[in-house]
DNA sequence: CCTACCGATCGGTAGG
DNA sequence: CCTACCGATCGGTAGG
């Protein structure tokens, strides 16, 4: 058995998630965690407070497992292995890629400063190495290295996000496998497609 | 001055896609309209009714005026002109784009529903014609064109859903443009490198 | 970590 | 379209 801290925040994490801050009450997450509201509120002041340690959290592991994951596998094999990672990383639990869309739309200004903080490093990194490998011809020449990066980034986070709902929008044909295979085997296509000169 | 009714839908437009269903009041919403509580639930008879409304509107609209946009588009240039009335539409308004995302993420499986009737209807037209473009050797063979179709209405709308977001993301450069400007250029390039056969 | 309790706000109704 | 009011639930506190 872990910390209850933690259990606090494993359970806040999915039930903000699920139905959003507003939509989840903090005896709702107490219950979950098997304790009284009293007792959640003596570990986290606030539901506000429990709310930006969840954040904090998430975007905590984000920090150190990316970086692991992505320079694991671009050692391999530059693109595939990189964006396969980078899907896996958030289609393993969609709830972190819920939590950004979900603060992104509610609290929109203080979301700015958290992905100023912890995801605009990742872009500039990533937009360096385009832009050389643009200037030695490996890379389409029209392209917008940074604002490559983003939208990558915003089909992977959104596209998790409300996977459920996309599914409905794909029939079922066994022949290409599920949709959610279909779904992000055509993401990496399309992305590896609109990066690197044909041939 | 137009109809109550109307008056209460788009106050209620705009503070859903805003705060949330869970985070707007009835209250809150009377107030915008300049009315009295009981006044607005005598119009609809409850918050859940009222939701489903601006739902109904919304994508009713949708089904009105993107044909009207998209028909006019392709006659002149096909793609090009396609994708920017499509960016438009939701760039116009983006209380549009928040409402889907949020509603697919509060109410998944109804929100899978109106999905199925309202939008899967236009990913199998447009499908029909990727597959047959295809096959005469104009679009890339290994597209899936019903997850092609799928992807770039994520991109689309999930970006403009979040769109205020992630303009921290990309460093102002004056000489690319607004960084809406640059997301919307760098979306349609990414779009189309990925769809068409080279040269 | 608990019981007991607070004022504020919620969606909704009665009645006119 | 209003005033007046309802029970339920909200986040949070006192006190042990």
């Amino acid at each position: 058995m872990q910390d209850v801290r933690d259990e606090i925040l494993g359970a806040a994490t999915r039930l903000f998630a699920k139905h959003g801050f507003d939509g989840t009450s903090v005896q709702s997450i107490a219950e979950a965690v098997g304790i009284r509201k009293p007792s959640l509120l003596y570990h986290f002041p606030s539901k506000d407070e429990l709310r930006r340690s969840v954040l904090d959290q998430m975007l905590d592991h984000w920090n150190q497992e990316l970086p692991r994951l992505l320079l694991a596998a671009a050692r391999e094999e530059r693109f595939e292995k990189v964006m396969e990672s980078l899907v896996g990383f958030f289609l393993e639990d969609p709830d972190r890629a819920r939590l950004i869309v979900r603060e992104s739309l509610d609290r929109p200004s203080e979301m700015n400063e958290r992905l100023g903080r912890f995801v605009r490093p990742w872009v500039e990194v990533v937009a360096d190495q385009l832009a050389r490998a643009r200037d030695k011809g490996l890379v389409q020449a029209n392209i917008d290295p940074q604002a490559y990066a983003v939208q990558v980034i915003n089909m992977v986070v959104g596209g998790v996000a409300i996977v459920d709902s996309l599914d409905v929008l794909l029939p079922n044909d066994p022949k290409r496998g599920t949709t959610r295979e279909r779904h992000v085997r055509e993401l990496i296509r399309m992305a590896r497609s609109s990066l690197y000169v044909p041939g």
